[in-house]
DNA sequence: ACCTGAACACCGTTCAAGT
DNA sequence: ACCTGAACACCGTTCAAGT
């Protein structure tokens, strides 16, 4: 078969990969969000049959476990003992928030513990049980952490309505104002204004601050004794 | 008019409501998942034209709205001090995710703070304020709190893959590894038994302590001066 | 053997035609 | 004026017909 043919008018074989599929989807999240994500619409963006998807992924379902893959490799758990694994676990998981805001939803939404979250994990356990703690209680603090880091970066999405950082008061009692039902009663808006505009990185870290020194006790005992 | 007339052959004006349409709706997505709540279906459980259900809802979007407020107003805060308030506040949300492990995911998935969060998340400020705390320091105990108790109740219902609450470590083994991939290596399997098989009251209680623990000092502080 | 497009059984929503 | 069903533009997936 002459090589000229076959660069000029190729067959499709092999030109969809599980890792290209997946890269266009994530960009196709990112832009449009979850709801715009289709067998048909990504299929279109890689100029590829529908059909074709089908041939690397048993179905939609499949496809979008494998994005959570995805996302959960690009949170990157530093080495070092357990004051360094522990909080570069936590911001990981709040920076993989900020990278992909539209995505982030899947990644807790369709159950916190696949296989992909399973390494991250498994590097924070090490460094606990590294510094003497017993299995069980290294899962306690690690199933604490992920529950606050998890829930934080939920929570800091959804306060994300069009609030700048550094607004004014009154900028912000007119952007919450606008994302509210215009029945609201003022002094639930002033709750929300409360509670939606914070330093972000600030309250992060108070939590984090507050999980890790009230579980540091029980390692130095265990480390003691 | 008859009155006979009325009864016999009623029109269909007024059957349908807006908390019944909710109502049906939670029902469908509490047996069958998020996924399977469609305005056809929906309309075909109340034996009504799918499009009727636009005169109570703009969208389905808004009839999920609707359903995030129904789900909410389930969750009581009792009164009391903060040190009633918060805890009533956190199992509230946790015994939410337990009545309706399918819709849960609706009320942390589009956004942490809609109007009718707004009632619960009060009372709590509410409590601190009354306790001396400044307005803004009784926020960030209150957003702690709820990523807490937010993540943990998503993490939970995520560690419920037929693992039943009193197995033993075989039976665990066995449900963890018909639950992940088969190529799943064996010590990752173990990190997720460790990760998902505990005591979850006992686990929710000790971050729940950490945190109201945490931040007890701060009023302390407040009350001494 | 591998690939793919027509076809099926859905979906949310518009809108014109009914009462 | 209020209601509603046919119709539109989608969707995920099956499967038979192609190469």
């Amino acid at each position: 078969m002459p090589a000229a043919q076959v660069s000029v008018r190729r067959r499709a074989r092999g030109r969809l990969s599980r890792a290209g599929i997946l890269a266009a989807a994530l960009e196709l999240v990112d832009q449009d969000g979850v709801g715009s994500l289709t067998m048909r619409r990504l299929a279109g963006r890689l100029d590829a049959d529908p059909m074709s998807l089908y041939q690397h992924f048993q179905s939609k379902e499949a496809l979008l476990d494998g994005l959570v893959g995805t996302l959960w490799s690009e949170v990157e758990v530093m080495d070092g003992d357990w004051q360094v694994v522990l909080p570069s676990l936590a911001n990981g998981i709040r920076r993989l928030a900020h990278v992909h805001p539209q995505a982030f939803r899947l990644v807790f939404g369709r159950g916190m513990l696949p296989l992909p979250a399973l390494g991250p994990l498994d590097r924070a356990l090490t460094a606990l049980e590294r510094a003497g703690l017993a299995r069980e209680a290294a899962a306690e603090m690690v199933r604490t952490l992920l529950a606050y880091a998890g829930g934080w970066a939920t929570l800091e999405l959804s306060c994300d309505c069009g609030v700048d950082p550094g607004a004014s008061q009154v900028e912000q009692v007119v952007a919450i104002t606008r994302a509210l039902p215009a029945e609201t009663p003022t002094h639930l808006l002033e709750v929300a204004r409360l509670m939606a505009c914070c330093d972000m990185d600030k309250q992060f870290e108070l939590g984090l601050r507050l999980i890790l020194d009230g579980l540091a006790p029980r390692l130095v005992d265990v480390r003691g004794r």
